[in-house]
DNA sequence: TTAATATAATTAACAATGTTAATAAAATTA
DNA sequence: TAATTTTATTAACATTGTTAATTATATTAA
């Protein structure tokens, strides 16, 4: 019997892998370190090491999974509109119910630890045009539509993800505004103001 | 001779602070720490303590003298304009430029440490309305003189913010637009976009 | 002025965390 | 089954924040 060396490694890394996203998704980056990453997944700390390189190694697998997540759970929420400016607007504020609800990953994608590491890693790269890659196909649409011209798109691009971080940074690091339904209330006027009303 | 103890304190206050100050305008926040705090100032690092609850509150205290200096550096490269679009347009601007020529102080207003401390902290809250205070009197003469209704003031005050912080931190964090000239283009088109053309 | 006391500063030490080196355990092969 | 390779663990080190113990300095009382 030929042990399938592949099989056994990826496992393990996938036990690593596992208790670092459960961490993340539940108490977050504070709560991160090498021995409760590998308490959880059963095994010594030095461990770890022998399957990764360093302990960002492991965040950044976790950061490309959430970002499929969220990909995913933005498409699951918004199956039932058609490309365009309506479609856009529930995108974006199916991104932020995302990240309320999982505030460790929010922070994570925006905020501590990337900065420890260039921006020119892949990961980082990845995330600044993650909302981008979000609103792609629903601006095409406006415009193909000549719902807006392309200077305006490209604005909206720019001001969309600066409002859906900046809500999100401002929200979740000093709670304001005060409550959920106020802050989803305050961003959706947001979003519709830099939406533009019906104009075509 | 009665020699004066509130001088002695406060002088030495002084050097610890001054110290953060400059570790924090060079370097950042990835160098500061006690050992390195104290050196500078001249001691060790346990007589920071005698002074000092701890690093928390040197830095708290940098980051209200932080938040002057930026309000003054607006101030002084805005008196040529009336109150009104054009200077709040100009005052972002500023804004813009006082935290790319620190970066480590706009690191530490809007990301990492700020977490480490709850949101109720009165340094957290008055960052939280730092934009506003210096958007604050351009939106009331906006207003006032019928440029804008209230309620679109508000929405540019939010945007405004949140196009300030994001922009920032997109840049910083990973260096994009490529470039401070085409970073602060595409930052005045933003401004542009989020004031509005003219329409009084 | 000098001994006693209070104040201030320093060194030693501890805890938490990331990481590597040395050792032990387990699996594989000859 | 012994030798060897692979894998996992414990020990150990570096860094950083913080506190305790110790030493040095300044102040006060005789």
């Amino acid at each position: 019997m030929t042990p399938n060396k592949e099989l056994q490694e990826s496992r393990m890394r996938g036990y690593f892998i596992e208790s670092t996203r459960e961490i993340l998704k539940g108490e977050g980056l504070k709560a991160l370190n090498v021995r409760a990453v590998a308490e959880r997944a059963g095994y010594s700390y030095a461990t770890l090491y022998n399957y990764f390189k360093d302990l960002n190694e492991l965040v950044f697998i976790c950061v490309n999974d959430f970002m499929i997540e969220c990909e995913s759970f933005v498409e699951d929420h918004t199956r039932e509109y058609q490309p365009g400016r309506q479609r856009l607007k529930q995108r974006m504020i199916a991104l932020i119910r995302y990240f309320t609800q999982y505030p460790g990953i929010f922070e994570l994608f925006y905020l501590e630890r990337m900065n420890s590491l260039g921006s020119q890693h892949p990961t980082a790269a990845a995330i600044y045009r993650f909302t981008d890659s979000l609103s792609e196909a629903d601006l095409a649409a406006m415009v193909s539509g000549s719902i807006t011209d392309k200077e305006t798109a490209e604005n909206i691009r720019l001001s969309l993800r600066n409002a859906a971080t900046g809500m999100l940074l401002f929200y979740m690091n000093r709670m304001q505004p005060d409550g959920y339904k106020a802050f989803m209330e305050t961003a959706e006027r947001q979003l519709d103001f830099i939406l533009g009303r019906d104009q075509a």
